[in-house]
DNA sequence: GTGGTCTAGACCACA
DNA sequence: GTGGTCTAGACCACA
């Protein structure tokens, strides 16, 4: 398993791993009983303090995410109602939210933003 | 002029101070030439201290937002291509982008993200 | 007599205003016994405030640029020795000297900067 | 790693530090990758604020020159095009430009000038 | 009155 | 260990 991290981006090593593992968790690439790789093994790849692993798992955890299984890992949890589009659903609708909300801050109207995305979703369905 | 801060947010208040300044500069409330408060009078009202909000004009004065006038105070900047709506658009089209790649991240299509954002603007719209 | 100033550069005010008189002094564009402008006019003129012009004259007359004189106002000194041209390449011979001890700080070789500051004249001279 | 300051000398400390650094980094005395000094060993070797040193460190992070690196602490950034020579280049030829700008204002022609350059090129070059 | 700089010292996140 | 943020309070230049 592949992880990409850039140390000097500022944004904490811990999070840059939880949002990959959470993305390919959310997205099904990493199915529920699955094992996720070893503290030890990650943090030796990429260089990086054991302890940095050690809390992207925990963080992982705590929101239901992995399960610890004593002696053998972490493991994708198996989640019951386990609808995989509605929970990226959710996080999606809720960044399109947060972007009306900011684009209406800058004074743009709602069919001003309507058109934007349309725009740029043109844009990028043509690539 | 108003602030709202929020010193248990964990954003720095620096940084809360810098967003909300950048916003009214963009979005046309505060227009170039006008003065923004003094440092003190900020503080104070805020019961925060001065060198934090000295640090939010710093920065928006470095990134050309406003104009150190010696001995008067802070003035919005006379920008060039001060097409406020130019920058606003910008500013948003990059998030909409971002949107767009997390979402494929995410495994969805971008019909399927079109769908999802006609449907929380419409939602948006109507209230 | 004309002044540029820019209050938000940065550069104080009465030292803009101490520059270009030093220049205009030193160019003979201001000649010994002539009468600057009153403080009043200028600052009028400037739309600023009294106090930092005064700051300016007062900087020249103690650098023995000016002699006030009662009643009329502040008048170009008659140097003894006045040798214009003398002064200027103090002035000049100077930043040069400067200019070279920041081209070894950076690990520029005097055969490397003569030959930059022939283009550049080369350059400005064809102009 | 030695740093000279003058806390007397009117020029901010935290000028005077980036100044230093920048001339270190700009000149390849101190490389990409390497690691500047921890912002609390040169407080306390200066016996100045650490403030006051993380100040200049935001600036030469702000301006490209240093990359953050969490929890391990301040790198020398790997530039794109990190011609170093081209860099100094550039800020010895604008120096250079703004002080055959100054002699003209002050009367003197660009031969004089010439000239000037040469006579104090070679005086500098047989120290 | 304005903003800038600095200290001494506290507490925090991250590795 | 690293740097970031913030306070309380001092002193400075400038207008």
């Amino acid at each position: 398993m592949n992880f990409t991290i850039s140390p000097s981006s500022g944004v904490p090593i811990y999070r840059q791993m939880y949002e990959q593992l959470e993305k390919r968790i959310l997205s099904g690439q990493l199915s529920a009983g699955e094992f996720v790789p070893s503290v030890r093994s990650i943090a030796t790849k990429l260089q990086v303090n054991p302890m940095t692993i050690s809390k992207t798992y925990s963080l992982l955890e705590e929101r239901g995410y992995l399960v610890r299984v004593r002696g053998k890992g972490m493991q994708v949890a198996v989640r019951e109602n386990h609808d995989v589009s509605n929970d990226r659903q959710k996080l999606i609708v809720a960044q399109i939210s947060s972007l009306i909300e900011e684009s209406q801050q800058l004074g743009m109207t709602i069919p001003e933003l309507k058109q934007l995305m349309l725009d740029v979703l043109a844009k990028e369905g043509a690539k």
